[in-house]
DNA sequence: GCCACAATTGCATGATTGTGCAAATATGCA
DNA sequence: TGCATATTTGCACAATCATGCAATTGTGGC
């Protein structure tokens, strides 16, 4: 297992493992239509600049994306690229794919 | 989503969302058989304390079992388990299962 | 009991991170 | 241009966390 990519699938992980930005996660999954970044303040208790910069590193994982319209930015789940991200992961973990490469004891 | 399942779920995703826990659980994953602390010491250059630490957190989130075999702990994965709970948020993120009891806009 | 080895725990420390507030920026509207 | 709203950014702060070292605990062998 590389380590960049180890890295990089602990960071995606780790942006999804804290509370309040997988609450954001949720709030986004319940909707069909995209959220502005206000109308999701609403789903956790903290301060607008608290989901903006939540938001940000959901973005940067590509857990999220949004569209810029007008002033308003407009949220939505990347469902299909998370879910496959994360069966990718349980794959790993039950097939032991890890093994390719690596010398058994 | 129940607050609390969103803690617990958080806190699934952070344990395995650091580098060197994660890097644990890809060497476990390559392993049939379960390994002891000190042979899992090797895969990630930490001192033995680090890792030892480590692994509770992993244990603490049944992400990985041990049996204490005389002074020596063997830890191996909780493969089915850990897949399933991958699985399954993944299947609420892409299927929006999470609008159960919800209001949509 | 004494020693060796495996693992954990206490302690200190540096780094990261989540947070709120205020200021700044961006955009739309009148 | 001036104002209102949405979002981001700078700053400070508290909390969390990963880490190493030393000491301790647990266990087996002599």
């Amino acid at each position: 297992m590389d380590v960049a990519e180890t890295q990089k699938t602990a960071d995606f992980l780790k942006a999804l493992g804290e509370f309040n930005r997988l609450s954001l996660v949720y709030e986004l999954c319940r909707c069909e239509s995209s959220q502005n970044a206000m109308c999701l303040c609403d789903c956790c208790s903290v301060d607008a600049s608290v989901v903006s910069r939540h938001l940000k590193v959901l973005a940067d994982r590509d857990i999220v994306t949004f569209d810029k319209v007008g002033r308003e930015k407009t949220y939505r789940l990347n469902r299909n690229e998370v879910a496959t991200r994360l069966r990718e992961l349980a794959d790993l973990i039950e097939n032991k794919d890890c093994e390719r490469g690596h010398h058994d004891g």
